[in-house]
RNA sequence: GCUGACAUAGCUCAGUUGGCUAGAGCAGUUGAUUUGUAAUCAACAGGCCCGGGGUUCAAAUCCUCGUGUCAGCACCA
């Protein structure tokens, strides 16, 4: 196989440039690796971009980079481009392919380069932002464009891709400038590559929360309700209460106490916690008797009225309040996405009152409540720490202190994080949480954020071992992140098949006949007992059709009984996955659900 | 919020260049059938075609303003 560029230096430079500044390395060829898939990718946006001009001659183009997923290319035409276009442009990208024009580069000064390009101002937009002398312009066929490559010898190389989106980007990136097109597309080096890469996508789709929410009437959304306001439906309900009460029990058995602020409080407070200030544009508000009141966006300032309540002592500390915390919060209508971003959710919300001298187990301790709840799960996760940012509050040394703080606790779980230089809070430090799920994608769910600023403006104090008053340290702590999302990502992360201890419903009762109904229902009734959920399919339909009813709800067990059951005290169970069939006791069968449905404990 | 697309029965979707009483499958109801591991048969019922305004002899279809959804951008927990 022949080499489409070469490595020098780290660099992937293209055959013409190695062969005339003379540079040899290691060759790179058509295949999937990362270098490869690099250059061809950039060389199939400006595929792509060829075959815009000519379907849309006026096309003026910004920038066409590789990304993670592929590649885009932002450009601007007077036509509007829809997703139908997209499969006119890729015929058209396949056509010139096939004429197989070799990508010639040469270089031209950028006073030509600005002459060259004068009437098209995205491009002289891309020149103000090279700072050299000359640039660099690849051509293939007819089609020019101005780039710094590397590219492919000939655009015939390009064979396996895919135009996947069309949408609107900023130029630039910033919401003031106008608005390009941007068309994204994905290529490999062979077909099985394009068609694994497809079917994964359709795989993600077939995951996606919205549509398994939906068919397993976990929750829904109504236009009269109002964007972003979810409906929790009964199944979704059995399943959000089943987390909620194993992660009850998990604060109460690490020393958190329950506790509850308001849903809104007077717009005074908001203005004393900085959030009227710096927060007030996502907020809601409204008036009661002339005076204004703000709806909680976040839940430390009920948390912090609580702590207001007692006067505390040193020995008191640290002292722990949670609140399955409902806030409202006013998202840009563009940002939401099903369970993913709302406007009303519910955190698993905590905050930590302690010492300065406390703050590191104090982490190590939550850090350990996050490990303990993901690999549960059978998430991977990775923590970022984010440090002191430009804009800060606070002084130094604190600052130092809470970041290795941070820093050690991680050490000490033997935990790999990554550093955010300059990407904390305002008022302190934080770890973020993202965790992958089954299929690769990441998430943001948990946070643990050190806090100097709420109570130096809340003016909170313990008293110490010489009765003098000292600030205590508050952290902030999310480990769900929000009920919403976190339920979003577990029904994609377990494409809607629940393990046992949080399905919303753990057992199907299919009873073959009528006369079978009652010993259904006596057996639904032990399951009760053993807070187990069932629901018996004993519908005037088939056997066959109930049993598929049953299987398309995803419950992870399906048992049947009949005659022989019944005489035998057994249950017939099939398996979810497997679709295998085995027999257990009737007492077997429920010592297995009971540890099976408390088997976890956070 | 921005760009583009979309909105028809509980759900998934048909509905031709504006033209008769807006259709189908699933789900629902009612019968018949009483079933041994992925769809028994039949009948019935379901709609302000997202909501206001407009154009037209005539609007689910065209225009317009909202609302909501989708893709991305930007924002962000």
């Amino acid at each position: 196989m022949n080499a489409i560029a070469i490595k020098h230096n780290d660099q992937i430079i293209d055959l013409q440039t190695a062969e005339q500044l003379g540079f040899e390395g290691e060759q790179i060829h058509l295949d999937n690796s990362e270098d490869s898939l690099e250059v061809l990718r950039h060389s199939t946006a400006h595929l792509m971009a060829q075959a815009i001009k000519s379907l849309y001659p006026d096309a003026k183009f910004y920038v066409g980079p590789t990304v993670k997923e592929g590649f885009y290319y932002d450009f601007k035409t007077q036509t509007e481009i829809g997703e139908g276009d997209l499969k006119k442009i890729e015929k058209q990208m396949l056509s010139f392919a096939k004429k197989k024009y070799p990508i010639e580069k040469y270089e031209i000064s950028m006073d030509e380069a600005k002459v060259k390009f004068a009437d098209d101002h995205l491009k002289l937009a891309v020149m103000e932002r090279i700072p050299d002398e000359t640039v660099s312009i690849y051509k293939q066929g007819e089609f020019e464009d101005l780039c710094r490559g590397p590219h492919l010898p000939s655009i015939g190389l390009i064979r396996y891709f895919k135009l996947t989106k069309v949408s609107g980007a900023y130029l630039g990136g910033d919401s003031k400038n106008e608005m390009l097109t941007r068309i994204y597309g994905i290529a490999f080096a062979d077909k099985e590559s394009l068609k694994a890469h497809m079917e994964m996508l359709a795989e993600a789709a077939k995951r996606d929360h919205r549509k398994l929410g939906n068919e397993m009437k976990l929750f829904t959304f109504r236009e009269e309700v109002g964007a972003g306001f979810p409906i929790w439906l009964p199944a979704g309900g059995r399943l959000r209460a089943r987390l909620e009460s194993l992660l009850f029990k998990a604060h109460r058995k690490r020393g958190y106490e329950p506790v509850r602020g308001p849903e809104m409080l007077k717009s005074d407070l908001w203005k004393t916690s900085g959030h009227y200030q710096n927060y007030g544009e996502n907020m809601y508000f409204t008036s009661i008797d002339d005076v204004e009141f703000g709806v909680k966006p976040m839940n430390c300032v009920g948390h912090i009225k609580v702590y207001e309540d007692e006067l505390h002592s040193y020995r008191d500390l640290p002292i722990k309040y949670f609140e399955y915390g409902v806030v409202h919060r006013h998202e840009f209508t563009g940002a939401l996405h099903g369970l993913f971003r709302v406007r009303e959710f519910t955190q698993d919300d905590a905050h930590i009152f302690c010492t300065v001298d406390q703050i590191e187990e104090q982490i190590i301790e939550v850090v350990d409540f996050v490990d303990k709840i993901m690999s549960t799960f059978e998430f991977d996760y990775k923590m970022m720490v984010s440090t002191r940012p430009e804009k800060a509050v606070g002084d130094d040394k604190v600052w130092e202190l809470s970041t290795q703080a941070l820093k050690n606790a991680m050490d000490k779980n033997s935990l790999p994080y990554e550093i955010d230089e300059g990407g904390g809070a305002f008022y302190g430090p934080k770890i973020d949480i993202k965790i992958t799920d089954a299929i690769g994608r990441e998430w943001q769910c948990g946070t643990i954020q050190l806090d100097f600023n709420l109570p130096e403006r809340f003016e909170l104090e313990y008293n110490g071992d010489d009765n003098e008053k000292i600030q205590p340290v508050m952290i902030h702590r999310a480990i769900l992140g929000s009920f919403e999302r976190f339920i979003g990502i577990l029904t994609e992360h377990y494409a809607g098949e629940f393990p046992m201890f949080i399905a919303p419903t753990q057992v199907a009762i299919v009873p073959v006949a009528d006369v079978h109904k009652d010993y259904a229902k006596q057996l639904s009734d032990k399951l009760i007992d053993i807070n187990t959920d069932s629901e018996i399919y004993a519908r005037n339909d088939s056997l066959n059709k109930r049993i598929r009813v049953a299987e398309k709800t995803r419950v992870p067990m399906i048992v049947v009984i009949g005659d022989e059951e019944i005489k035998n005290k057994t249950v017939a169970i099939r398996d979810r996955r497997t679709r295998e069939q085995y027999n257990l006791s009737e007492e077997e069968f429920l010592t297995l659900i009971q540890t099976k449905v408390n088997e976890v404990n956070f």
